[in-house]
DNA sequence: CCCACTGTTGACGGGTAGTCAATAGCGCCG
DNA sequence: CGGCGCTATTGACTACCCGTCAACAGTGGG
């Protein structure tokens, strides 16, 4: 024989290491195509690792998709540094511009975020999103200096939470179908969310 | 032996019928779980039928999903009768009311259809909430008698869309977390629907 | 009454996911 | 520097799920 030297089969890694590998990997392959669409036979070729193992780590493919999706909603974590001052309309504006600017910059991961992946209810997923919103709309109420009412405040949440589903359904038209520019996306938004603190929550609860 | 009369294991019926059979079946699991949550196996025991059947009526597993789902989208279509009369206010109201009312009586319904979510990545599924968006879109426009409008006409409709993403949600807020009243949901809904005729899309197109 | 038409079955092949005992990198200790 | 043990990693095994298709059996017409 030419040699007998090692040249191993495969390297042992911390597990922190191959876990994030097999992450990172994921991540990709989530990220392009719809949760059934990507078997754990791939996602283990790509990774260049067995497909036990990533049992092992995971413990189940949708805890794998689950960790991805976690990731992907958290992160943008866009710094609200107080923008305290001026009239609300200012406020909204602003906050609305960084959001579409984090969005911009973030295009594929926004679209893989609220794209809810595979389709049909999935308690699982669903409830990461209400997370998310939860997480976003305190951030809004915060930005526009609302943090600390107290008349109707669930509801002005509910409402908030709604209007989420329109600046995500617009962002798509945005991004996705390109049938609405960055300015009249920021332009609609503008006047829906102070149509909605302005006008509908002042009226329903005086 | 007591008798040797047929009593045939099976049935046979007109096509029509057993594909009716079958579609009420998948309706009805499919609304109470999600698409991969149910296997063709349980689809074909609950149906009382072969497996082989179902693809035989419908090729395959999605394409029967896709029927329900198709069903669901376009089963309720509330009479736009004329309320061509009044201001837009009063139009908007009268429509926004009727459309509550059907989604009230139709509540299951209603919800497992925009539960698919945030549009999966399924091109299938995602193109007919498409087509079933843009009819919602033309009854809308037709309600509040917008149908005729030629500036900025696509702009609009895209804000319509991304309005009917705020409409999902409000809903859903409505019907499963009872974070809003019925009533809170319509004036939301009228309030922010005047904001984007009046002010966004008129502003926007002088 | 029986035959042909066709609605229906059920076994087969290929695919995917989770488990677990066996295996083999590789750091560490002598 | 060699071998020993810890444990990261493998890969076969089981169980399920889906689409196909040749064969079978209700059933209505002649």
């Amino acid at each position: 024989m030419s040699s007998t030297e090692s040249a191993p089969r495969w390297r042992r890694l911390e597990p922190d290491q191959r876990r994030a590998q097999i992450l990172a990997c994921a991540r990709r392959l989530f990220g392009e195509r719809h949760y059934e669409a990507v078997s754990t036979t791939e996602l283990a070729k790509e990774s260049g690792v067995a497909r036990g193992l990533i049992n092992h780590y995971f413990g189940t493919k949708r805890e794998l998709y689950l960790e991805v999706v976690r990731e992907l909603m958290f992160i943008p974590e866009f710094t609200v540094e107080q923008l305290a001052h001026g009239t609300i309309e200012q406020r909204v504006a602003g906050s609305l511009d960084r959001f579409l600017a984090v969005i911009e910059r973030n295009r594929a991961m926004w679209l893989a975020t609220i794209s809810t992946g595979g389709y049909g209810r999935d308690p699982d997923v669903e409830q990461i999103m209400q997370e998310a919103d939860e997480i976003a709309v305190d951030r809004m109420l915060e930005t526009v200096g609302l943090n600390h009412i107290t008349a109707g405040r669930e509801e002005l949440r509910a409402m908030i939470r709604s209007y989420s589903g329109m600046a995500k359904a617009a962002t798509r038209e945005w991004l996705v179908r390109r049938s609405l520019t960055r300015e009249q996306v920021h332009t609609l938004l503008c006047g829906t969310l102070l149509t909605i603190i302005t006008q509908v929550h002042a009226e329903m609860f005086t």
